[in-house]
DNA sequence: TTTTTACATAGAAACATATCTATCTTTGTA
DNA sequence: TACAAAGATAGATATGTTTCTATGTAAAAA
């Protein structure tokens, strides 16, 4: 594929990337209650939405592995927080793109 | 998984499917191309991003079926344009939001 | 009416992603 | 020290997505 004019090759791939990772119910319901809560532990995402253990610890990973989580270690617990804060408001911007014409 | 408080399940996973749409290079680059110029055929578009025949059909027929592109036919030409043209916003947003902590 | 152009689509293969089950490690606690 | 809690991870399976090849169709041009 040819590079666009717009928007050079390498900042749309980087764009795709970012949106692949949110394009996903657990993971962007991950980043939204990150937005609320700000720094959350593996466990209390886990239970707030209901999902396996090994679902939570890997999907966290993947966020990790991408750059959309920074996390910390405190005893056996890993907190975790957005590394953009404002990373929620594509869901408004979506919104809002997609809404008139 | 159970929904969040901030966003419903069902904007939840409407924003999913839409960010499914656009993360992915070719059609990202669609989005980006028809920012741009309003209105192209399929061969245009196929040409633009070197891409093969059926690839751009395929991806096009997608981007229709999902709500994001709109599509006239003209003789053997079929015209394609963004039913939401301010659709691309979403990549400046990411990067505003990607940018500062 | 034959050929060419623009586009669509079926089916297979390749690849990527997601989920599940089970097990493992580390850290704190009884 | 033994156990429980929090999290990580390996491997298998399932599912989804992307691409490829080939062929089909409709409209225009020769």
């Amino acid at each position: 594929m040819v590079l666009t004019e717009r928007i050079e090759a390498d900042k749309l791939l980087s764009a795709v990337n970012m949106l692949k990772v949110i394009a996903h119910p657990v993971r962007l319901a991950i980043v939204d209650l990150l937005t609320e809560n700000k720094r959350m532990t593996v466990l209390e995402l886990q239970e707030a939405l209901n999902l396996e253990q090994a679902i939570a610890s890997q999907q966290i990973t993947l966020m990790e592995d991408k750059g959309v989580l920074v996390a910390e270690r405190v005893g056996r617990n890993k907190y975790v927080s957005l590394r953009f804060p404002k990373m929620i408001n594509i869901v408004s911007c979506l919104e809002n793109c997609c809404n008139e014409t």
